[in-house]
DNA sequence: TGGAAGCCTGGTGT
DNA sequence: AACACCAGGCTTC
């Protein structure tokens, strides 16, 4: 793949045209990104700080600090989600009468491919919150208990599951994550002593990685599929909120009495691995159309 | 086995 | 400008 360097510290991010930067790294599937479409979000990802914006020809991106990866065009390209099959979702759900018109209205959504640690302690943040507080909540365990990397007020790395272990309950009660609190720190041991193997359940199966997520006290369906889904490579993933649970009733004509957990089960069946995508897509409608903006209209 | 109550705290609307 | 109300969920009973 030839990586065109745009300036000294300038990359742009081959085959990221029409790629909607706001959507995809400030639409829910991470916390960590500020900024705005037009200038760019600038956030951290493993141990550097980047700028990542709105080039000619697609996504262009800086390193402003950290330690540079040794291919940070590859770093960037694979944490947008580039390496997987969006093309062939597009194809297969173009017509689609629900997904359809959204995926013409917004095409430029993507799902990320996080780091699997950093995105579970985000996703139990998550638990009975909204989006400009689970953000308040990331950004406090990295800069609290994160090693600095940069001088931007936010340029953190995210700790360790060892140091947030180490921090244990009272000190996540300090940083106001209330009873999510000793649901971080049972995940910490876990991913610590290795109980949970986060990083190899990117090989496992579906349904074999849902258990292993599981079985760690303060995660359930939802929280699960959503670290699945954004980290862990499994399509199948189709996180079930009351949101997504009524865009299905509403449009795609399912059984109300379903509960979420059979609602989950019904799309999966339905979109196979392309759930992901039509989660993602669904939910995407559902908050714009909340804000009073329809993809007919846009 | 399904369903409601309670949990911490901050956003959101009035 | 306060002040209710309630939230992208989980465990427990």
């Amino acid at each position: 793949m030839a990586q065109l360097v745009v300036g000294s510290n300038s990359y742009a991010v081959p085959d990221s045209r029409g790629i909607d930067l706001g959507s995809t790294l400030d639409g829910g599937q991470a916390f960590r990104w500020y900024g705005n479409p037009e200038a760019g979000y600038r956030g951290v990802i493993g141990d550097a700080v980047y700028l990542i914006f709105p080039g000619g020809t697609g996504v262009e991106f800086e390193v402003l600090a950290g330690a540079k990866p040794e291919d940070p065009v590859a770093t960037v390209s694979d944490y947008l989600g580039c390496n997987s099959d969006f093309a062939g979702f597009m194809e297969r759900y173009r017509s689609d009468e629900v997904i359809g018109p959204a995926l013409m209205a917004w095409a430029g959504l993507r799902v990320l491919r996080q780091d699997p640690w950093e995105n579970l302690v985000a996703f139990i943040t998550s638990a009975t919150s909204n989006v400009p507080r689970i953000k308040l909540n990331v950004g406090s365990i990295a800069c609290e208990l994160g090693n600095r990397i940069g001088d931007g007020d936010r340029d953190f790395q995210f700790p360790s599951p060892a140091t947030v272990r180490d921090a244990g309950e009272d000190r996540l009660r300090e940083l106001r994550l209330g009873f999510r609190a000793p649901y971080i720190v049972e995940a910490a041991e876990c991913v610590a002593d290795g109980r949970v193997p986060i990083y190899e359940l990117r090989e496992a199966g579906y349904v074999e990685a849902r258990a292993a997520l599981m079985a760690i006290k303060g995660i359930g369906e939802k929280v699960a599929d959503c670290v699945l889904a954004f980290s862990l490579d499994k399509g199948e993933a189709f996180p079930v909120d009351r949101w997504i649970k009524r865009a299905l009733v509403q449009w795609y004509g399912m059984p109300e009495n379903k509960n979420k957990s059979a609602a989950a089960d019904w799309a999966r069946d339905r979109f196979g691995s392309d759930a992901v995508y039509v989660n993602q897509y669904l939910f995407h409608r559902q908050r714009m159309e909340g804000r009073g903006i329809t993809s007919a209209a846009k």
